[in-house]
DNA sequence: AAAATTAGTCAAAAATAATTTACTTAGAAT
DNA sequence: ATTCTAAGTAAATTATTTTTGACTAATTTT
């Protein structure tokens, strides 16, 4: 007679792939993250998204925490990546300035998850972001870039003036961002749905609006 | 000779007070969800910092889901009458869109767990704050009020534009708030001190023009 | 082909938190 | 003064989640 412990457990057997399971678990963490939050987010869910084992999550990226600072590097590289391709210096102040904008507002639009990590790491205080040199160093030289835009418009007469980038740069990622990061509060607040193309669509046109006639830089009225 | 059992525990003697303790949970836990948002919140830490008992919260709201939602009416209370406060229609249309954009950035700098709740309850969705017909019936009023303004100005010839209510509101509140919801990611980017009143003070001059110039109110410059 | 490595599984342990039970007693009501 | 209600305490319980230990077997290396 067999006894039970005998019978080995029929695991179904899964092909190895270090990479592809690796990766899986990244960009499913991002979505976890992103959708929960830090505190939110369960080992689990990911666990299942991925199709894998808990342990896994141990063994590639040793525990909860160093996933999430994996997937905030991550979504960072990406988008700053993206801005380094706008390469600004050469075409007309007034249209580069406008390409700024649409696209600050394009990316934050389509890749909702960004946005979403960001604004937990900033509910923890930036503790992770803060660990990160690599964040940091990629990001100073979009801000120069917007520097010498600002200087370039205003030396050619195209902006009336010429405010400090940083201050631009903010006023940018805000007005392309908080409908998106207070979708929910402020869509019941003024009774609109703000996850509505058209609307979305509007405030695209109000964000260039508002952006460039501040620069002076006479759009329609 | 006496049994330990028989020894009374010597209670520090607290003496009742139900208003007291309920009023001292609300406030702490305003803090507690604020700073941590419904997950990071600790049930045990606001009992720490209202020096009571767990049960306590129990006995006056039900749970922590209730205290949460009890939290979110309250701080959405505050602002709505504080706005109610400004009573515009009487005087000079560009005085009072600048302090319309004024109380705004200051009632945010100044009261940094509105925001923070905020950002908490977006990254849930909003799942409680739908729950609130209370908060949405208090907002409109403000909407509505904002469209009465841009009206007048634009009819008086103050205002070179006539934008849409909610787009300008969510456009004011972006550029009062986005700074200090970000304050941690963005300072980070940009290498400077956000949360320095410097800087917050700089922010300010900048968001008032930006609004103004976009309304064609012709501001300074 | 044997040995070593490491991807992967399972199940349990450890840790963390929310909630409830059982009890005590201050203060209001009779 | 006695009774009653509900404010308050302590400690256990239940629930949930993360993390680890012990093992298995697919690939790679030698």
């Amino acid at each position: 007679m067999s006894k039970i412990e005998d019978v080995p457990k029929a695991q179904p057997v899964r092909s190895r792939n270090p990479e592809r399971t690796r990766a899986e678990i990244l960009s499913v963490a991002v979505t976890e993250f992103a959708e929960h939050g830090f505190h939110g987010a369960r080992v689990e869910r990911i666990t299942k998204a991925a199709k894998c084992n808990a342990r896994m999550i141990y063994h590639y990226f040793g525990g909860k925490e160093q996933l999430y600072l994996a997937v905030l590097d991550s979504v960072y590289a990406q988008i700053r990546n993206r801005e380094a391709q706008l390469r600004f210096g050469t075409a007309d102040p007034v249209l580069e300035a406008r390409r700024l904008v649409e696209f600050t507002y394009d990316y934050f639009a389509q890749n909702g998850d960004f946005l979403k990590l960001i604004r937990n790491e900033n509910l923890l205080n930036g503790k992770y972001i803060k660990r990160s040199q690599m964040i940091r160093d990629m990001s100073q030289p979009f801000i120069t870039a917007i520097g010498e835009l600002m200087e370039r418009g205003h030396a050619a007469g195209a902006f009336s003036r010429k405010p400090d980038p940083v201050q631009l740069y903010v006023t940018v990622v805000a007005l392309s961002a908080h409908h998106l990061n207070n979708a929910a509060t402020l869509g019941t607040v003024v009774g609109q749905d703000l996850t509505d193309p058209a609307w979305q669509d509007a405030r695209r046109g109000h964000t260039v609006d508002v952006v460039l006639s501040y620069l002076g830089a006479g759009t329609q009225v």
